[in-house]
DNA sequence: CGCGTCCTTGAACCGCGTCAAGCCAGGTGG
DNA sequence: CCACCTGGCTTGACGCGGTTCAAGGACGCG
């Protein structure tokens, strides 16, 4: 579902998720959205506050965190253009992580009792929600593979896989999008100097080139060799 | 949507999926339906073979693995009654990963063909699996962040906890369902020694109890507290 | 120009994976 | 009914990968 083209939104009828719902559906959609632009940065919900609705990103970059310490936190999804954040389980009241906005970013907010009526009118939107959701849970599910059983070196080589995979890559080649080393380490679990080193030999490689926040995948064939090679 | 209740499932009418779809529906699926038993060890499906429909889980315990190396692998996911197997997403045209049944376990098969029909007919079957695994993504969140940021100690303690909340417990307050040390490891991507070392330090401070494959939370709340901690 | 923030590199420590030996239980056959 | 054997569990010793601590450098910004 996801799509890389920035919209405009102002109707809901470009948008990726709108889509799916009947064009009556889609005007109410309109009427009762919340169009709302966050700054990078600003965080989108918080973990433990009450659920009230679900979002959309219409154009953007987003992270979702959940707290580990104090001076920890871990990332557990990259999101752009067309996923969907702060799902509301049956059962679910209170958000199980945060919404943090990597760039200015545009989503859209839909309160509950709304969805609650999308979804029980729009059999299609209903089906590629639900497919989203099986593609997130197969990525997750490799994703802990990999946090569980690769070494620092493979975790850190996946990681920028995974970005790519989210974010894309601009003309020169560069991952569509900025990431401090804190941050790396926020998704992989390897502490940040490490990632420093990986990032050492994997230029030294001439596999990845990166220019502080800024990473470019040189080979990327040899790249995804590394994250998947097991000793 | 899970439940605990062994169902014959001769008719699909008290299928805990099948009571999403409308009658005339159900009677379509207990046409075309496939039922089957699986012994102990048993594979459902295997990695990397085409995908042909979607399973589910009308009695039994089945994990989700995927192979590492020879002699290793990781399993993803825990399932028992009322789980869904081998989704099939839009561009997916292998398993992902293999299911191993656990138990005696019966599953239901349905084809893609039929899978199609029935979601495209009954919403609220569509909801409903929307539900499912919007709440197994949330769940496989919060092991990606258990691999990435816990020590030992705390993966294997928070991966009985995660054993009990699929499976339960039966009459005497062991988990129902039997674990080797190596399936604990591929977990929780600890090795089967250090697995054993932790059971140990648990079972010195009475906060579980095992005899062998069979395990026994003595007191949840210290559990739940080392599952957590961060030193 | 000076300060803060982030990145890099070095060195020391230690958690845990690995290897290896011994143990215990259950199953099998004489 | 006991001796043996096999497969899984436990425990110890050792070494390595990676975290942690600390210092120095690069860069951007006021």
């Amino acid at each position: 579902m996801p799509n890389r083209n920035p919209t405009k939104c102002e109707e809901c009828l470009q948008c990726p998720i709108g889509n799916y719902a009947s064009i009556k559906w889609k005007k109410e959609i309109s009427k009762k959205k919340n169009q709302i632009w966050y700054q990078k940065g600003q965080y989108i919900f918080y973990e433990g506050n009450p659920v009230f609705g679900m979002f959309m990103i219409t154009y953007g970059k987003v992270k979702i965190v959940t707290r580990v310490s104090d001076k920890k936190e871990q990332i557990v999804r990259l999101a752009c253009d067309g996923h969907i954040l702060g799902r509301k389980g049956k059962q679910d009241d209170v958000y199980a992580n945060s919404a943090v906005a990597m760039d200015r970013s545009q989503i859209c907010f839909v309160d509950s009792a709304l969805l609650q009526e999308l979804l029980h009118n729009n059999p299609e939107l209903t089906f590629q929600i639900m497919q989203y959701y099986a593609k997130e849970l197969r990525k997750a599910e490799k994703r802990i593979k990999i946090l569980a059983q690769n070494s620092a070196k493979e975790k850190v080589a996946e990681t920028i896989l995974y970005a790519e995979s989210v974010f894309g890559t601009n003309g020169n080649g560069y991952i569509d999008a900025v990431f401090f080393r804190q941050e790396v380490s926020d998704i992989s679990g390897v502490s940040p100097e490490q990632v420093s080193r990986e990032f050492a030999a994997l230029k030294k490689d001439t596999i990845i080139d990166s220019e502080g926040k800024h990473i470019r995948i040189l080979d990327k064939e040899k790249l995804v060799e590394v994250g998947t090679q097991r000793t």
